[in-house]
DNA sequence: CGGCATGTTGCGCA
DNA sequence: TTGCGCAACATGCC
């Protein structure tokens, strides 16, 4: 699940849970999660410090501690945190947990929950790298289109490509990335460096609009998630827009879906060609 | 059984 | 040195 949307929707309910509460255990002997630390160093870095502020950037969470501790979760391909009450009994594919009581409250309990360990978690005193590095988010202020569009203009690569390039725009995955491009009615093997300044602002409006979308489906309960994408995953059916059938591709290494039909395909000037490039 | 999966990294090769 | 393609990671689902 987790791209943007997803991280901002576990982002808000770790906030509801643990800011101002502190934590009376935490574990993990999850050595691949945990790389390169020891679960010792997990249970100590927490343990008697308080959640000052829950944070994101991208598709990575950061519990910010009242010593300048800091835990860094990212989620994977399917890791999730869950809320329970502290007696509640470990979960499938549980990985980690974190108890924290708050005033008179019940205590809590963060389960994070991965059944194929891509995660992370990671503490650690200052910033790590992968968070400093991240690019503009596109959630908080929207994206800036100026620098989108300077980031695209310097690469020669496929403009879904460089979308979900972390450094460039921070929580775009392959989901946001094709439903985004499908609503700005870009091919998503057009290059990079070929869109008119008219194309990358249809992408920005594309793409937050795409994640305004997939976060106001986390609003609803759990059981009732419904997904509902416009091309991703849908290869074969036709566009709700055009009635095309939607076409499959690899791009750099990840599926595809798009509509020929009224995605347009940008190609530097001096090597357009009559018939498609590429196929 | 084979194929595929919302993410990231690291390796070999050009 | 840089960039690219692809396998690997680990597990579950169809």
């Amino acid at each position: 699940m987790p791209e943007l949307p997803d991280v901002e929707f576990v982002r808000r309910r770790l906030t509801a849970a643990l800011r101002g509460g502190t934590i009376t255990s935490a574990r993990s002997k999850d050595l691949r999660l945990l790389r390169p630390q020891s679960p010792a160093a997990f249970t100590r870095g927490l343990v008697g410090r308080t959640v000052r502020e829950v944070r994101r950037r991208g598709k990575w969470l950061c519990l910010e501690l009242d010593d300048g501790t800091r835990l860094f979760s990212h989620l994977g391909m399917t890791g999730w945190w869950h809320e329970r009450g502290c007696d509640a009994p470990e979960e499938r594919s549980e990985r980690a947990r974190i108890d924290v009581r708050r005033g008179k409250g019940r205590c809590r309990s963060l389960r994070y929950v991965d059944s194929r360990r891509f995660g992370r978690l990671m503490v650690a005193r200052d910033d790590i790298p992968e968070w400093r590095e991240l690019g503009q988010d596109p959630f908080a202020k929207g994206i800036h289109v100026g620098t989108l569009a300077a980031a695209l203009a310097s690469r020669r690569r496929a403009v879904k490509e460089v979308l979900m390039d972390q450094m460039v725009l921070a929580g775009i995955g392959n989901i946001l990335a094709t439903e985004g491009l499908w609503r700005a009615r870009v091919d998503p093997r057009s290059r990079s460096d070929a869109l008119s300044r008219a194309d990358v602002t249809k992408i920005a409006r594309g793409l937050e609009k795409a994640i305004r979308r997939q976060l106001a489906t986390r609003k609803k309960p759990e059981g009732e998630w419904q997904d509902v994408f416009a091309v991703y995953g849908r290869s074969g059916e036709p566009c709700p827009r055009c009635g095309s059938t939607i076409a499959r591709v690899v791009i750099g290494g990840r599926a595809t879906a798009f509509c020929k039909g009224c995605q347009v395909r940008s190609w530097p000037r001096a090597r357009q060609r009559e018939s498609t490039p590429g196929q």
